[in-house]
DNA sequence: AAATCTATCTGACTTAAGTCAAAGATTATT
DNA sequence: AATAATCTTTGACTTAAGTCAGATAGATTT
């Protein structure tokens, strides 16, 4: 099926849009437009003037910001099918982090103005947003608690559980979990470096807790991972 | 002023609550309670069954939540006229968090299902709460930033310089911070320990950027402040 | 005021994790 | 296939910040 030629299906499957009418998806559909980027195109950068944001359909996209010193904190790595950089819909009239395509994508963009009548229109819709708002804040405050008071390699084994999960190995004799981006993007999502996410994994793989080739890191022993993770 | 006397104009006062109507607040009103803690009490626990949020009139109130060894993250330090525990409303039927009155403390508690009600009747309210949370969304993911990009020292600086400017002192001679909570707290809300809090106070005072007198700190050098800040 | 409790600070030590530099592996390009 | 470019790992070193223990200082209670 060819995104381009499906918008409403495609849409209704976002969780964001299930619930709206066919009236509803309709006026999304018109005003939102398909947008395909290629490996590594910027997306939008931090500061730009805010038009809108996105649903991404297939691909991944890196979230991010700069440090003064030019270095690159990951905050999220956005997969199919999930919103992004709806949050200055709100608050702020630049976007606050910037986002690159780090496979090719195809997103759907939605321009501001137009969502913002349908939200006000629309108290359902609203009440969605705020779940998705607080999933996500329930979310940011475990990571900041993580991160406070966790080691690289328990924020590592936690990782690799909801990974894990994700995909649907969980119940395999061996579970994988496969790194589709570069393993630094994912280093820097858990809040280290590349060389320090290295030494992790080879530190869990010396434990017997996990086996690593290359991309794909398959846990051989879940229970120890599971103690390391929630502590 | 006896808040118990005036609840509709106390909620008038509360950002979330200042656009709605009369007949709107009424209902708050009428469904909320007044519920005042002393020092050291506990308003809910991590895992409690979630019954509603609160607004903070007076006082001071601390969320955090507490690790496997007991160890304690706190997430915000709550301040008046702040609303808290308002995510699982969409999110979760436990409180994710736990929190303790800092100070002896008055709060409005609002049940669960009541503002719902409200909610989807009022598109207005949601919005108001959507940007809220925004708000906050933008707030931690900038926390997060600092957790992993910056050293203590710069984001103590930071600190300073928020706490400065709410509390009005900036255009003074000599800026002034006072810390109204033991420093421990302030310490777990910059993610670091009472120890590196109070040498990295020092470290500031040294280098005459600082002027520690107990519980106040005079801001001697702004313009270093606010570089170590930025990064 | 003395006694007790709690909060804060200081010093000595340890350690997780960062930096820098260089070597191996992959992946992409000619 | 060979070259180039990027990504990943490894080693040696440094350092921020944690732990533990003890000393001061402030509060609070008797």
């Amino acid at each position: 099926m060819d995104i381009r030629e499906n918008k409403k299906e495609t849409l209704r499957s976002v969780p964001l849009f299930s619930e709206l009418t066919i009236s509803q998806l309709r006026k999304i559909s018109t005003v939102s437009s398909v947008k395909t980027f290629m490996k590594g195109d910027n997306l939008f950068r931090e500061g730009d003037n805010y038009v809108g944001f996105y649903v991404l359909l297939r691909g991944l996209i890196k979230v991010y910001n700069l440090t003064q010193t030019g270095k690159e904190s990951v905050i999220h790595i956005v997969k199919p099918i999930n919103v992004f950089a709806d949050i200055p819909l709100f608050e702020g009239k630049d976007y606050p982090v910037s986002a690159d395509a780090v496979d090719e994508s195809i997103t759907l963009f939605i321009p501001k103005e137009s969502f913002i009548d349908l939200l006000e229109k629309n108290p359902d819709l609203a009440l969605k947003m705020l779940s998705g708002f607080a999933k996500r804040l329930k979310a940011l405050v475990a990571q900041i608690e993580d991160l406070t008071t966790k080691e690289v390699v328990n924020r590592l084994a936690k990782y690799l559980l909801i990974e894990m999960k994700k995909n649907g190995t969980e119940k395999n004799l061996e579970p994988v979990v496969k790194i589709t981006t570069p393993k630094s993007i994912v280093a820097s999502y858990l809040g280290t470096i590349t060389e320090t996410f290295s030494r992790s994994l080879n530190k869990l793989q010396n434990e017997q807790i996990i086996r690593v080739k290359g991309k794909k890191i398959f846990i051989t022993n879940l229970i120890k991972l599971q103690k390391l993770a929630a502590d």
